[in-house]
DNA sequence: CAGGATCCTTGAGGATACTG
DNA sequence: CAGTATCCTCAAGGATCCTG
């Protein structure tokens, strides 16, 4: 029994690790949702601002500067006048379809659930 | 082709928010360690403060409550001297398993990755 | 043991203005 | 259009000490 606590207590700590690993990469507010975005297809600046409502300039720059050292967002610029910028996910930036898609079930699901819960509180407090 | 891109940018917006509502249950660095920890079973206060390396006794216990507050954790305390108190994951908590687990996987994957992504900018510089 | 109280630092993020 | 520069705020998080 000792035995079987300790390995757990390790197995444990090495189940944490490569988690936070990821959390280091996709951190903040914003990351997830500019890769959402990007999944959707290629974008221009001005889009992503667009359809990551809240966001400003700073932040989507700062972002995407981000992203991209970490390879996940490439970058092309179009010698246009005035230039033209493209933003698109990296190979690399597609295999974090599978996180998304499971903090997109999760998330959805959570909406209905707090319906529940508040309901649940009130039938208490009445 | 115009309607298309309409739809696929509101699209895109409904495929952010249920992540951005993920996002605000799971932000901060320790919420996600914390849960992993749970996951392996009932624990102690000062068992999580262990397992979670890093974390303060002031995060662990805000942290902890946040979690009970949204119903992810449950804290029982028993009657013992000095009081005993344990932390269990909830059904709904043990719903993000599958959250979890992609993070981890991609994670584990990513070490992997900068490893290689290091070696090639290596070459580059030579 | 299981935290609460207090104080402090840092950085995430916002607001606004400006530029090639 | 695609950002940069500057300034500012607030909250996440850390450090330390204290208690039932």
């Amino acid at each position: 029994m000792k035995n079987e606590e300790r390995l757990d207590k390790g197995e444990c700590k090495l189940r944490i690790l490569p988690v936070q690993d990821a959390l280091e990469i996709l951190n903040g507010k914003w990351k997830l949702p500019i890769i959402i975005a990007l999944l959707h297809g290629v974008k221009r600046f001005s889009e992503i601002s667009r359809e990551v409502t809240g966001i400003t300039d700073r932040m989507l720059s700062k972002e995407l500067r981000d992203l991209e050292m970490n390879h996940l967002v490439k970058r092309t610029v179009y010698d246009t006048f005035p230039v033209t910028v493209e933003y698109t996910m990296t190979e690399y930036g597609e295999t974090l379809k599978d996180v998304i898609g499971a903090l997109y079930d999760w998330g959805s699901n959570h909406r209905k659930k707090i319906f529940n819960f508040e309901k649940e509180e009130e039938k208490v407090n009445s």
